[in-house]
DNA sequence: AAAATACATATTGCATACAAAGAGAATTCC
DNA sequence: GGAATTCTCTTTGTATGCAATATGTATTTT
């Protein structure tokens, strides 16, 4: 049996990662070392190093004599998102096509299966996370380590920003969720195919439907302003 | 004055990048957290904060319980380089040429001065560093906080990579490094007009002519063993 | 009274000491 | 003699204590 009991630090680790994946966690948000690690049970020297970590993947960012800060997602970082997203997404999910083994894909209908669930009886917190898993699994397939830390960096605030839509359950928000199970369904059936065109393809149309939803809800007034919290003091 | 006295902490970083770089730590080298602290005049506390972001931007690899190790470059590897490269680098430079400030231009052409200069009198480290640095900068101007992760993980193989082949000194790898240089100004002039559509394009060929030596110098017989170091046992 | 400076407090950075896990060698058992 | 096991030694992981840096407050000076 490989690792029944998971160590204080990698609980820590994942608990900061899906805190910040799902906003308890605000982007901007103070991480002082005393107060989490006694939250945690480890002293402040594994706890600096998983800050370190996660600063590395894009969770968080280092100041210098400073604490650590969740990382942030002003309206510019979102242009950026805007622009690397359909790129990223469709080599990722063309090299899933050619690349997934047969055990990734039994993983990723199961993942699939877990989001068609939580669409219906879960929270939002759970629907971002099981989606930002899929999305997860669809990289390991791709399996370039040049293309995943990119994908990975993206992953996050895609997940931070669909948080702020996956909670409204108006009609046509309803609508369009389905639609993105649906898309997830082609997804797997083109990856099960190898067939890297139709995947390449399916990518620009789940990111085009993600970005419809994220025009529609995060910016209704135009993007000036920073998501999720107020530029400074977001733990106060 | 900014920082006039660097670090130990930032020297140790730095040294061990370049160090890496240049091949001079070959990939698959083991790190000996006490040796290094020592190395450094630091002790290994913070030696190893700088190995976890060293692994967190794709320089060295970490293995639980066991020492850290210069990141590998196999032939797998080598083929997802191949296919992330031209992507990524045409994204970089489409953006740098929108988005690049009148200071890092001036930067960009100091390190191209740099370059031409070390083309003639420089050793194959100084090449790959000053080449390396140089298309640093473009991603820098690109300042795409999602794309960047990936290119500098391309930039690391690229630079070792490049070490196999800025070595040599006959007549045709030398053309081949100064039509380079020649490129470089090219994409200096697009960058500078703010043409992207050009910056684009350049990237590719600039790309074009890099795989070339790569195909000629590295895998003269065909990619099938790992770059630079026997697969094990690399500090022997 | 406003501004600048000095002081006190809180938080990060670093070093040392100790605990735990792995690798390798010698010994024992078959 | 070969193989497995135990023991030792090396190396990584963690905790604690101290030093350095930054922030906020109070005091002093103009």
């Amino acid at each position: 049996m490989p690792d029944s009991t998971p160590s204080p630090k990698d609980s820590c680790y994942q608990a900061l990662k899906t805190a910040i994946l799902t906003l308890e966690l605000q982007p901007g948000a103070d991480l002082d070392e005393a107060s989490l690690s006694a939250e945690f049970g480890l002293s402040r020297t594994p706890l600096r190093e998983v800050l370190r970590r996660l600063a590395g993947e894009g969770y968080v960012d280092l100041r210098q004599n400073r604490g650590a800060r969740v990382s942030e997602m002003s309206h510019t970082t979102l242009r950026d998102f805007f622009l690397a997203a359909p790129m990223i997404y469709g080599a990722i999910l063309r090299l899933a096509a050619e690349n997934a083994t047969p055990a990734q894909i039994e993983e990723l209908k199961t993942t699939q299966a877990r989001f068609r669930k939580v669409l219906q009886q879960g929270s939002a917190r759970d629907r971002a996370l099981v989606n930002n898993r899929f999305h997860e699994i669809t990289g390991e397939m791709a399996g370039n380590v040049y293309l995943l830390p990119s994908f990975q960096r993206l992953l996050i605030d895609h997940a931070r920003i669909s948080m702020t839509f996956y909670r409204p359950r108006d009609a046509a928000m309803a609508r369009s969720v389905d639609e993105a199970a649906d898309q997830h369904d082609q997804i797997i059936a083109a990856i099960e195919a190898g067939d890297s065109d139709a995947a390449a393809m399916l990518a620009i149309d789940h990111w085009n439907l993600s970005r419809h939803r994220i025009e529609l809800f995060v910016m209704p007034g135009g993007l000036d302003l920073p998501l999720g919290a107020p530029p400074r003091a977001a733990t106060a």
